[in-house]
DNA sequence: TGCGTATATTCGAATATACGAATATACTTG
DNA sequence: CAAGTATATTCGTATATTCGAATATACGCA
């Protein structure tokens, strides 16, 4: 059981891994709201947008609900957004090597994209 | 600002996202280690502990302090700890679709796979 | 200095992820 | 039913991750 858990829980943090999904998964904190109004708030194509929340539907991040022609996100569980208010905290708890660890990781990609 | 917050975040779940790292900070959260007493306890090769380790550090997750000839790694946060414990309630509130996401999983690795 | 133990890094192959372009599906309205 | 809007899926390519095997580095002790 203990195995089955820490696999549920890498698979949870493999669904928000990506700063598009967190974008999601803020926006639905604040409200419901139908794929195409995430698309626009954030500045999304449509493609890259559904695959994204592709992934926090099959990880079961969001849930939807169809109303006419939009389909509209949800949160499934506010403890989701709690989280991300506890990395906040975090973050600037740890200011300086939270920024460097940002630095370091931008300076590998660009040393990988070279 | 948003955009580097919402960086961090996505790099810290990265950082989590994979069983054998959930079961490092697990670890650490009880109390601080060296290296080669995680290898031990979660059955894991010398080399792929150490890459883990590797992503843990590289994420500001952990820190280090060598003693002699060893290197005791330990939790930089207990928030970390926190959010863990955050998600096995997740789990268990949501059981039945939790372990349902876990089979599709394994289903699409499944077909992945053959 | 040289050997032994603890830990880290590099390498290569297999697999997974991200993106945009194109296309498909589902619903609404005329 | 046809046309239009909202959303999802598929495909191809670029990039990233994971693992074990092999090798390298750091420290302690004789």
């Amino acid at each position: 059981m203990d195995d089955m858990l820490r696999r549920f829980k890498a698979e949870l943090f493999r669904a928000l891994a990506h700063p598009t999904r967190i974008a999601i998964v803020e926006a639905l904190a604040v409200s419901e709201q139908p794929a195409g109004s995430l698309n626009l708030i954030l500045g999304l194509e449509q493609a890259n947008a559904s695959q994204h929340l592709a992934v926090l539907r099959a990880k079961q991040v969001v849930s939807t609900r169809r109303s006419g022609n939009q389909i509209y996100y949800a949160l499934r569980d506010p403890v989701l957004a709690e989280i991300l208010g506890l990395l906040r905290a975090y973050f600037y708890t740890h200011l300086s090597e939270s920024i460097e660890m940002l630095d370091v990781m931008k300076e590998a990609d660009a040393a990988t994209g070279s």
